[in-house]
DNA sequence: GTAACGTACAACCAAATGGTTGTAGATGAG
DNA sequence: CTCATCTACAACCATTTGGTTGTACGTTAC
């Protein structure tokens, strides 16, 4: 997935991705340092296939990447993705915004 | 949902409402003004009742609020919702620019 | 070389999601 | 009053999601 030009639903998967509490505590996690996925499995109440797939959820999201070293895979965050999604919220906000300017001009004119 | 301390679930249900292109268009659509649902279900080329289940997620993620007015419901923005969205991202960025300012500093300091 | 580890992936399952049609109740218009 | 409109909600369906176990394979450690 690349990040900038993102279709409808490649925001669709980062929305999604981040619908779901061990996907953002990932997130959180592999943005302060990288882990191994086993790492990452080790730190949750449930099987090492479901937080692989949790960690597939979120690459095909692009908010990770995963670096293969040595029989290991390392799991680290895709600043990209998270900034554009933090930006897409920050659009719907201008929105509102200025909707609300509008109507405190509106208020300061009528 | 109470917008302030936000639960897991919470963030879950706030997440997962954006995470659908139609559910996205419906916020931008009511930040600018007052729908009824039927004025929305018009614009989608989907049956009542699916934009009405839409409208309910957003409802239940407090994205939107609906006031009853005569026969018809009024959907509008919530923005103290969409706040909150926002503002979760952008602590996930600054918990990277955290790292960034500090892999900066090791740097500098050798 | 062999055993243990890390990963990938298939098959399966229950529950949730996103859509449909149909029915029924309030409200407004003529 | 009657009819059309707006909404709510149930029942149903296909697909996706989030989890499981089992199997296979490359890599590392001993």
């Amino acid at each position: 997935m690349v990040v900038d030009e993102l279709s409808e639903p490649d925001i669709d998967r980062l929305f999604q991705a981040f619908a779901d509490s061990t996907r953002r505590d990932i997130v959180r996690r592999v943005t302060v340092e990288s882990y191994s996925v086993s790492g990452l499995a080790a730190l949750y109440d449930m099987s090492f296939a479901a937080v692989q797939k949790h960690v597939a959820v979120l690459e095909r999201a692009a908010l990770v990447s995963k670096e293969k070293h040595g029989r290991e895979q390392l799991v680290r965050a895709n600043h990209e993705g998270l900034h554009k999604a933090r930006q897409l919220l920050s659009e719907y906000e201008a929105i509102w915004h200025q909707r609300a300017a509008r109507i405190a001009d509106i208020l300061a004119q009528g």
